[in-house]
RNA sequence: GUGGUUGUAGCUCAGCUGGUUAGAGCGCUGGAUUGUGGUUCCAGAGGUCGCCGGUUCGAACCCGGUCUUCCACCCCA
């Protein structure tokens, strides 16, 4: 009996058009991460649990797919474990290996066990997909793609600087115009955090702050006081809810706020050099906007962070985001390696490219030219012109059955084919071929002893 | 993980408080047109109404479960 068949739940199939569409972005970010220096490098698309397990927190360990056991996996399983029913303590009897849930642990446990063959600083990239046991929504899925790159092994702000170049030349190349890149500094995070006095309630002043453009200065204040974060420190942090200005006018609010804090400090005197550096080189169409109340879930992130928003009008979380983490590498047993990197959410990028009809026209043009058959002789002959135009490295083919003519043609115009060539009795007589022009409708005789006068101007 | 939402032809969707053979547009196939597509006209094919169960004389419609879609939380690309 047949069974209707299905894909799992935030997974997709990819059409050839969409095939195509995704395929220019991936070259895209492709070509810009080469002109940067970055190196291509790839990981197995599952990990041992233990790489992955405790590196995201705990709603990071839950959203992890888990490869269950082959053979007798219940063999490692006590009675007492099992009558138990805890899943959490029963799941690393049962599973040791687990879906990659993004690119950057993986690669933090490729630079350690690789440390003795990399030349540091190790710039790379990493295009592949990654998988989350999230409830999919738009923009959302279990199984999509990230494009990485970062470099570890250096402490130079100019890192950041360049990262921010690369989001802007990639965003540019798109023609995805008005990107803002947000930018921040988890130091500048951790002073305010000491300046107010709840320097242990960081992570919950930080996940509060990161919802002030969605539920207001008082949604957030009721957050942090549900979080036990004291009114007097909320009082004090109250600057920051209404920072405005130029990038330089909130660096110099965030330098007085913070003066008593030397994290404070330094992460305002990081943020500054990125942000100056980046006025004197200028960007090409993205716009770059501190923005303190920028967190990011992530809790390996020390130094900056990013994060990219499409343009305005466009109904899409982050296209984008990356940071800097002073040791990643550390969990892993190799000590004082600082990296920096950025994402690029492709799934996302292309949603919006879709939305503002930004792919360019000819990328569904799989075929260049198309030859009507009319039959044994005229085909052959045909197929002679095909062979001669492949090598010229021009995408055509023979329609493989002389089929009605109106079936060819409606095959031609569906595949969205711009010239059709007949080569009939007739044209077979005087040693010649008719090409039809399918967006203006006219058509031209050539010689068959010179097909390139046709196709040399592809 | 919590709350809600969606599912009818290949696609986009109608379908009345439950009532006989479930409809439209587009697409597809054939014809008008034996060497000309994208426009027109005519005809035709195509549906276990997501799936399983229940209520009922009778279910696309009501109820329960399940899967899926999308949305709000949570979190995130």
């Amino acid at each position: 009996m047949a069974q209707k068949p299905s894909i799992p739940k935030g997974t997709r199939d990819f059409s050839p058009s969409e095939v195509n569409k995704r395929n220019y972005i991936f070259d895209v970010v492709k070509k810009h991460f080469q002109t940067y220096g970055f190196q291509p490098i790839e990981t197995p698309s599952f990990e041992n649990s233990e790489t992955l397990m405790g590196k995201y927190g705990d709603e990071g360990d839950r959203l992890i797919f888990k490869i269950l056991n082959s053979g007798d996996y219940l063999r490692k399983v006590d009675m007492e474990l099992y009558a138990s029913k805890n899943s959490t303590a029963m799941t690393p009897k049962i599973s040791e290996k687990a879906l990659r849930y993004d690119l950057t642990v993986p690669f933090a446990r490729y630079v350690v066990m690789h440390q003795n063959d990399i030349q540091f600083p190790f710039k790379r990239y990493q295009i592949q997909p990654v998988w989350r046991a999230d409830r999919p929504q738009k923009g959302r899925f279990r199984e999509f793609f990230q494009c990485d790159a970062d470099v570890v092994g250096s402490n130079s702000l100019l890192q950041e600087v360049e990262l921010v170049q690369l989001y802007d030349a990639v965003f540019t190349d798109l023609k995805l115009d008005g990107v803002s890149i947000k930018l921040n500094n988890r130091k500048i995070l951790a002073g305010i955090a000491e300046v107010i006095g709840e320097r242990d309630k960081l992570i919950d002043f930080t996940v509060a702050l990161d919802k002030l453009d969605k539920i207001g200065i008082e949604g957030v204040s009721k957050e942090m006081r549900a979080k036990g974060i004291s009114d007097a420190a909320i009082e004090k942090a109250a600057p920051l809810f209404a920072l405005s200005g130029s990038n330089l006018d909130q660096l110099s609010v965030l330098e007085k706020l913070l003066q008593s804090s030397s994290d404070g400090k330094k992460g305002v005197e990081e943020l500054r050099f990125i942000v100056e550096t980046l006025e004197e080189m200028g960007l090409q169409s993205a716009a770059l906007k501190i923005d303190v109340t920028l967190a990011r879930g992530l809790n390996y992130y020390t130094g900056a962070i990013f994060e990219v928003a499409a343009p305005d009008g466009v109904s899409m979380g982050s296209i984008g985001g990356g940071g800097r983490y002073d040791d990643l590498t550390g969990i892993f047993g190799l000590k004082d390696v600082s990296g920096v990197g950025i994402s690029f959410g492709l799934d996302r990028i292309y949603l919006v490219l879709e939305e503002l009809n930004l792919f360019p026209e000819a990328i569904d043009r799989s075929l260049q030219v198309l030859c009507v058959n009319f039959g044994e002789k005229e085909a052959l002959s045909s197929l002679k012109l095909v062979s001669k135009m492949r090598s010229a490295g021009i995408k055509c083919d023979v329609y493989p059955s002389s089929a009605k003519m109106q079936k060819q043609m409606k095959y031609a115009n569906n595949r969205n084919v711009p010239y059709v060539i007949l080569i009939g009795e007739q044209e077979l007589a005087n040693n010649s071929f008719v090409v039809k022009d399918m967006l203006k409708g006219g058509q031209e005789t050539y010689s068959l002893e010179k097909p390139e006068e046709f196709y040399k101007s592809l």
